[in-house]
DNA sequence: GTTCACGGTAAAACCGGTTTGATGAACCGG
DNA sequence: CCGGTTCATCAAACCGGTTTTACCGTGAAC
């Protein structure tokens, strides 16, 4: 009728389903005639254990998760996740391990989700948009639930993370910038609060000696737009703007030609992450790539250490790089233009 | 020491496991004063059931299991995954039910992983990338795995399936680059396997009339790039093309204009799935949104009605956008300019 | 005043594997 | 020739729930 089940190649085989797991787990010697019989029944039955089954007795799902909270509107815009998941996968398929994913809004789901996890759904999750303090850290302690945090997490907690250098390839683009003749350099960053974003806005803080032309962004094109119109709405407008993502710079960009300013004779623009298509905008769009499949790769080995029982380990990938582009080519525009003509647009 | 087990609950609440479980499930009658206890005492050992036991005896895993082959590559930039698995999510959030993602390379680990969604890791599997003759279609009978199917399969198969009117779109095209013009307009299409990508050639050469134009690519820029060469390269060049995604529309007018060509007014271009980009760039893409959410909205939607007994459906959704922008914008060029002058490049 | 239906709970079987303890046969040194 | 290993296998317990069966007490029906 239904599936076969381990007990119906046992007794194909004339054994007990002992011996039919020992033969496949190798836990326990078994004959190699016995073994043949047994690998030749299954086959004639077409048996494939049931992962149920198996999950229970073993106390293992062979699955790692991922908790998203993000908005899926805002998922589906972004270059990151897709590529940094491929880079998971790209390390369990070879394990036959799983991973399940789960979208959720709010902190009640998003607790929930992690329970579930912790229930048996997955034998560990990686960490992703790390908040600078961030409540699921003891709240995984809390589940015994092993993860992989990735993003730096200074306070003091039992998990590997997998850390990236956001600071260099910002002081590197500043650096850049200030080369070409660039002195008001703006940065629309990411919502603080994430350590990414407070990463890369504290490197830019300290590159160019202070906030005065620091706006924290959403990473929606929205606010990207925003924020553009309020940084050249300035009397001492800036002549090049740092963006956290591909998105914002692309719409701050957009935004910046509807009031008549050229890209980059009147207005450098920097992206960061390194969205697929930024190499083909014209001019196109010089962003920093951070792999995010090489670091899902990372994660998820880091992961896999960590359920074999290695202990905790914090790993550093070298993932950035500098993509400088027609953006932010030539030198920087002589002075201030006047104030823009607004009435113009 | 380890996590409550629901026999620590009933012993809590003084009744037995039975009890507990029936509690929940309200599949017996219990007292609504045991009940309180029961839930009190399982509050109070902040007990979470175990999905792992509960997938073996119930014999659901309360997941459902998609399968990419894609090339991870590719997968990394392609706009239409995330978007539609957030879709899948947003469905499956609120029925508890988690998404297991397995990404492959080659048919072999793709038979295991669908034996493995079969073996109980998931209830149900949504088929991406459905291609003509599908080996997948059978396959999966034979497994007797419950699947929703992205895409018309004509063939006989006893799947539900989701279907979207590609060819409409397409004709509008035509007709909109026809409208302006244009009597050379060329295809770029993704590999003629896939039905989505045949159905959107077939279309396109029902309304031009002829193959002649139709070149395959493979969704990469890589191939939006060379089969925009050759086309360019015609002694009676095209003086519009339609590619299959963005990217390779993409590909398609970097490399035109880095033979010279204005976009549009030398080479009119459009693209398909409306790239959260493309809007931005310039000129703006024309492309045909095809809202790949509320795909995966009704393809969860949907494999749940079957997994809840309904039987199978075919389902249209009419989602597809034309969204015309400057890319295909203004009168067509008079007549074919002389080819290239290729040594200016 | 028995009979019957039914609500409420206990007891036990079951889901399909893994793991452990026991057993018998072969092997081996003294 | 005997006690002690080692090897191969069996039998049973176990993982933590769900589901089925059985049983008891109570109020309604006859």
């Amino acid at each position: 009728m239904g599936r076969p089940t381990i007990d119906d190649v046992a007794r194909a085989a004339g054994v007990t389903k002992a011996t039919v797991s020992h033969a496949y787990s190798g836990k326990r010697p078994i004959s190699a005639t016995t073994k043949a019989r047994i690998f030749a029944a299954a086959e004639r039955l077409d048996w494939v254990p049931s992962s149920r089954a198996r999950a229970l007795a073993a106390r293992r799902a062979n699955a790692v998760g991922v908790v998203l909270s993000r908005d899926p509107a805002i998922l589906a815009s972004d270059a990151f996740f897709p590529a940094f998941i491929s880079g998971v996968e790209s390390v369990l398929a070879g394990h036959e391990i799983a991973l399940v994913l789960q979208m959720v809004t709010g902190r009640t789901a998003e607790e929930r989700a992690y329970r579930a996890m912790a229930s048996g759904r997955a034998d560990g999750v990686i960490v992703l948009d790390l908040h600078r303090v961030d409540w699921r850290v003891p709240y995984l302690r809390d589940l015994r639930l092993p993860a992989v945090l990735l993003g730096a997490y200074d306070a003091e907690n039992p998990f590997s993370t997998v850390r990236t250098d956001d600071a260099t390839p910002v002081r590197e683009l500043v650096a850049h910038l200030r080369a070409l003749g660039h002195t008001r350099i703006a940065h629309v960053s990411g919502p603080l609060d994430y350590v990414h974003s407070h990463a890369r806005a504290a490197a830019y803080v300290e590159s160019v000696g202070g906030d005065e032309l620091l706006r924290e962004g959403d990473f929606t094109a929205g606010s990207g737009r925003a924020l553009t119109a309020e940084l050249l709405g300035l009397p001492d407008r800036p002549t090049a703007v740092l963006y956290a993502n591909d998105t914002m710079a692309i719409a701050g960009y957009s935004y910046a030609r509807s009031r008549g300013l050229e890209v980059p004779a009147d207005l450098a623009v920097a992206g960061f992450d390194d969205d697929h298509l930024s190499a083909h905008l014209s001019p196109a769009l010089t962003s920093v790539s951070s792999d995010p499949f090489r670091r899902g790769k990372v994660a998820a080995e880091r992961l896999l250490a960590d359920l074999a029982g290695e202990p905790a380990e914090s790993v550093t990938v070298d993932c950035t790089v500098l993509r400088l582009r027609a953006s932010t080519a030539g030198p920087a525009p002589e002075a201030h233009p006047t104030p823009l003509e607004e009435e113009l647009s």
